[in-house]
DNA sequence: TAGATTGTTAATCGATTAACAATC
DNA sequence: TAGATTGTTAATCGATTAACAATC
């Protein structure tokens, strides 16, 4: 019913949170759950879990909760997992190598379909069923096969001159794992930042301010 | 002047931000910088800036702004970034090893101090300067070391055992890479998750989202 | 002193929680 | 029908922005 527009970053950031309860939930057999039982197994509140499904549209039953299957699908079509947007792979170092072997990409909706360095020591490497290649093929690539999304791996000094030239190459969105903030010479551009350093700083943080309390 | 008690995890999460970004300033020889020129480098508003630093004292100047040299110290004391607090990493798969090598854990308030992994292929290999130690040393690890903090790089099926494990074993703090919410059953520990699934189920479901529009 | 910019209070905006009528 | 639980509106809470007095 309700399908409103503009959702917050807040309500996309949990559902995937959601999504993957679900289909734990699927797998261990549980057909149906309602919003209190869910608010339990998540540290969140049953109010905040209504409300944020009712953003996309009424997907329980009054007096019976919901579907788990069903359920699980509504929220993976929202995300839109089966999208397989042809995303490329930027920095074979450790932590590019770890990325492009460790997700399955597949299942988070996207393709990864090349995998890049300019370090003649990765070129050619092979990483699971993709071979590394030059950042010199990087224009070719994406004439040809014009992937939506770049997840970059490289370091800071390189990011700035390599988001100019994919955002000329006409990719809008990135996955991005550099200490760069793209967005603000690209505001038009989707970025997800993966800030490992900032998320281990905070952590820092918490445990250096506990200690005083 | 203020020094507030708590600090909201959305201030928390921006000082890495401020402190990188000081820290490049002071790289490129800037002294002073005021709360509007970093609004507009770091595409927040200057009332924003003025407000997260207040939470911790008045380090400004008025009429001048703020001593980069001097506000990227404080920043750093408030993150407590020279704690060194002893942190262990387990699971050295892709992930593991990646993190293990790429990150300097030592500059963002941690000394890694050991590396665990339950598999035969895995144990004895070198990553940096530590050996992967078998996660039947662990306890014994502990008991001598004492970490205060444990980085968890295991399959999802492994995480519920292990954090049980280290929860006895007096860690208190998790850097957390699986798909397993440990705060739900342990609510009295400092856990940061980066799920890097729902990262980037995130950003699929911006660019899916984003085409409709 | 005049100009600039902070620190801080007040106003606004948005997100979470509570309440309850609708309904399966 | 009675009980349960949703969908949705209203109340609360917190975070961001605006404004301005303090002061370097």
């Amino acid at each position: 019913m309700a399908k409103r527009e503009n959702i917050s970053m807040s309500v996309i950031r949990r559902l995937p949170r959601y999504y993957r309860f679900l289909r734990q939930l699927r797998e261990t057999g549980v057909t149906r759950i309602s919003s209190t039982e869910l608010s339990v197994k998540l540290g969140l509140t049953a109010s905040q879990i209504r409300q944020d499904l009712n953003c996309f549209g009424g997907f329980g039953q009054q007096g019976y909760g919901y579907i788990v299957d069903q359920l699980c699908l509504e929220i993976g079509n929202i995300l839109g997992l089966k999208g397989g947007y042809k995303a490329i792979l930027v920095g074979a170092g450790n932590l590019g190598q770890a990325i492009a072997s460790h997700m399955n990409f597949t299942e988070d909706g996207f393709e990864l379909a090349g995998i890049f360095d300019s370090s003649p020591f990765k070129i050619g490497n092979r990483i699971g069923n993709l071979e590394v290649s030059d950042t010199s093929e990087l224009e070719a690539f994406c004439a040809e096969q014009k992937p939506t999304m770049a997840a970059l791996c490289v370091p800071r000094e390189a990011v700035e001159k390599l988001s100019d030239q994919l955002y000329q190459l006409g990719i809008r969105s990135f996955w991005n794992f550099s200490h760069y903030d793209i967005s603000v010479k690209y505001p038009d551009v989707i970025v997800e930042n993966v800030h490992l350093n900032d998320s281990l700083m905070t952590l820092c943080y918490r445990i250096h301010n506990a200690k005083e309390s």
